[in-house]
RNA sequence: GCCGGAAUGGCGGAACCGGUAGACGCAGCGGACUCAAAAUCCGCCGAUCGCAAGGUCAUGAGAGUUCGAGUCUCUCUUCCGGCACCA
């Protein structure tokens, strides 16, 4: 609130430009994340640690565009006026065969005064659509004004429509159409008639290139640079345009006429305006009593709540009712929960020693809004000293998938009976296909498919029942194991009873490893081998945050372990000492029990991580595979500093490769070492 | 529609820089143990031809680059996430 209060961060009562709000006629109170466009944008280049479709999605909405703001004339009521247009294709000015306004436009407005049909239609666009997705569905219709504007080169006269396409809120609200080289504008021509002029020659044989500029006058023959500059340069001369940067992003509209959520702590006075609430005031709080009714914001219907005073001259005032999108209480949480207990600020010097938060996680569906407003607020907050020096909320930023389950339903009547995937059981055929689903009455069941849990769909699973009955590491290995985390998680509870069989055979096996203990051997080196090399490829796994493959890698582990003889207790003790360190993050009960257990230590938490042996790495002799011609023909023993000559000699000495090659030159040998040798004939 | 992803056996998924496709697990099939079942253990398990050795095909579809493509390039299809007032 002290940051809303904040006469540079509020942008002010206002209305909004958009068909939104127009439609409802409410103030809408915006903040100004449009300030740090640039900042956010420049500033995803200095964040290693999120993932790129991320950033790339960030940059995209941003949407940074550089191009020519260009002011065609025209003339109202004896007045000299300019259409204004931004346009990233200055290079097609003169294929402009109409402009197109928004429905909210000044000029729609006006010329629909005295047109009631024009007039019908503007209201019609602005009963429409108006999520982007739909507004990009929706039919392209116009309607002539009877009006036109000149051509700020030429003169030329081009006629203005309307267009249920024009967003008010980008740019100017108005665009110009060049059927020749844009395809939206060609439908918007083709439908109502209106011409279409070339203006760019693509080179022969390959449309999409770009040529140069023709049917331009003196323009004609220049690339797209040239022409953009030039043509930028001319009309700033006559003082009907310029370069110009325009961004995709908008302010952010934060007022929502619902209960939930922080008050706007504005009181609306009849005599000094809308007067901030001052701080000794605040925070304004909600009631804790009402009951939404589904009738719009029950705050309106408090008298309570709305009569108040005016702080500035004290008399009857009503307060604002609107409440801030959750939004905005999601942007800086992070901060506020490193400053338990502080009531006098949001922030304290606690939060400035903990923040930033090393590592977020969050689903993909956050990757714009919640990510950006967090990052706009972090910005903000620096600014106002409550966090000096830091821009960036999250260093580090994990996006998990969801989890998903089947759902299973039955016809009652007119609606659907959903079933839960526990109360299902299913037949399959030979080949292990699902080929029917029942209830336990025997009643068939209908598959739905699989998505996200919900309640609507009954298919929700309760992860205390799975504890209760398996333990939580049981339920901890397989979500782990199911899929990498940045996947969704199909849950399956055939999957919940293999990780319950790990563990169990891990606790067997411990058993037995106790019983024999102090027996010594002789390590056996294939054994050194295999459980070195997939705990390397486990450490590498682990970095990369794919924690499914590190839980493979343990089952893997434990099956090496489970094939060694008797008497190979060195393996057999180094191996178990792995194992336990490896699977602790994901198992840490069973885990740490076990160490204690077979005396390795006393804290599995605190021994050090395990790192592979090179040694045990090292092999005298390795395996290659041979190809012919790209394809697999056998595999060859080659000690392990054979030359590609020796190499050469024993892939052709395999009497299925020689099947291939016989009778044929060996043009070429591929050897890639440690790997395989291509014999291309 | 626009932006960002994804697609690999019956299923979840693996395959590091372009180098043995299907690791690990689930389901299934066969067997051991058992009076029987459960649990456990052993074996098989992409399709297809073959007694076998082995061959051919196969990573959503189609083309391309390469000695070699699940991986790179282009075109397309389907699905998922987001599109600013669901949060």
């Amino acid at each position: 609130q002290t940051v809303l209060a904040n006469e540079q961060v509020i942008e002010g009562r206002g209305w909004r430009t958009g068909a939104l709000v127009e439609k409802r006629e409410i103030p809408m109170y915006f903040l100004k994340i449009t300030a740090y466009a640039e900042d956010l944008l420049k500033s995803l280049d200095e964040l290693p640690g999120w993932p790129e479709q991320v950033k790339l999605m960030q940059k995209n909405w941003i949407g940074k565009s550089e191009g020519v703001r260009i002011g065609f004339p025209y003339e109202l009521n004896g007045e000299r006026k300019n259409l204004w247009v931004f346009t990233t294709r200055a290079d097609t000015l003169f294929g402009a065969t109409f402009m197109a306004v928004a429905a909210e436009h000044p000029i729609a407005v006006h010329a629909s005064q005295g047109n009631p049909k024009l007039k019908e239609f503007v209201e019609e666009c602005k009963r429409g659509a108006v999520m982007e997705a739909e507004l990009a569905q929706i039919e392209k219709k116009g309607m002539a004004t009877g009006l036109s504007v000149a051509h700020p080169l030429t003169g030329e006269k081009i006629p203005i429509w309307v267009g249920n396409y024009v967003l008010m809120s980008y740019g100017e609200g108005a665009v110009m159409g060049v059927p020749a080289h844009d395809e939206r504008d060609l439908e918007f021509a083709g439908k109502y008639g209106l011409p279409v002029k070339q203006v760019i020659q693509h080179p022969a044989g390959d449309p999409t290139a770009y040529g140069m500029v023709i049917n331009s006058g003196k323009y004609d023959g220049l690339n797209y640079q040239q022409a953009v500059d030039e043509i930028a340069k001319d009309l700033k001369a006559k003082g009907l345009g310029e370069k110009q940067t325009q961004w995709r992003l908008r302010d952010w509209g934060i007022s929502r006429q619902r209960y939930w959520g922080t008050p706007v702590p504005i009181v609306h006075c009849p005599a000094c305006g809308d007067v901030p609430v001052p701080d000794e005031q605040l925070p304004v709080l909600l009631p804790e009593d009402v009951v939404p009714d589904g009738t719009g914001n029950p705050l309106n219907k408090r008298a309570s709540y709305v009569e108040t005073k005016c702080p500035s001259c004290g008399r009857p005032a009503k307060r604002e009712t609107d409440t801030m999108d959750t939004f905005v209480d999601s942007s800086w949480y992070f901060a506020r929960f490193a400053s338990p207990g502080q009531d006098k600020a949001m922030v304290d010097e606690r939060a400035r020693y903990w923040m930033p938060v090393d590592q977020y996680i969050g689903g993909i569906e956050h990757a714009i809004l919640h990510l950006l407003y967090s990052r706009f607020f972090t910005r903000v907050m620096r600014d106002e000293g409550l966090l000096p020096g830091m821009a960036e909320p999250f260093t580090n930023l994990l996006t998990q998938g969801m989890v998903l389950a089947e759902s299973y339903y039955r016809d009652a009547g007119s609606r659907r009976e959903w079933i839960n995937p526990a109360d299902v059981s299913l037949e399959r055929d030979a080949k292990g296909k699902i080929v029917s689903a029942k209830t336990a009455d025997g009643r068939e069941v209908v598959y739905d498919g699989i998505g996200t849990m919900s309640k609507s769909k009954n298919n929700g699973v309760d992860p205390q029942a799975l504890i209760d009955k398996y333990g939580a590491d049981t339920a901890r290995f397989f979500i782990i194991f199911a899929s990498p985390p940045t996947s969704t998680l199909e849950w399956s509870d055939e999957g919940v009873e293999g990780s319950y069989r790990f563990l169990r055979r891990l606790w067997a096996y411990a058993a037995r490893f106790a019983a024999r203990k102090g027996r010594k051997g002789t390590p056996t080196k294939g054994a050194r081998f295999e459980i070195h090399s997939v705990l390397k490829q486990a450490n590498y796994d682990l970095q990369k945050l794919q924690f499914n493959t590190v839980a493979s890698a343990c089952m893997k582990i434990l099956n090496a372990l489970e094939r060694l003889p008797e008497e190979d207790s060195a393996a057999d003790e180094e191996g178990m000492s792995i194992l336990l360190r490896l699977l602790s993050p994901i198992t840490p009960h069973v885990c740490h029990h076990l160490w204690r257990e077979l005396e390795f230590g006393e804290d599995v938490m605190s021994a050090p991580w395990p790192e592979p042996d090179p040694a045990a790495l090292e092999l005298d002799e390795i395996e290659l595979v041979v190809q012919v011609n790209g394809k697999l023909r056998g595999s060859i023993r080659v000690p392990k500093q054979a030359d590609k000559a020796a190499i050469e000699s024993l892939a052709m000495a395999n009497a299925n490769v020689q099947k291939f090659v016989a009778g044929q030159s060996v043009k070429k040998v591929v050897v890639v070492p440690g790997r395989l040798v291509n014999l291309v004939v």
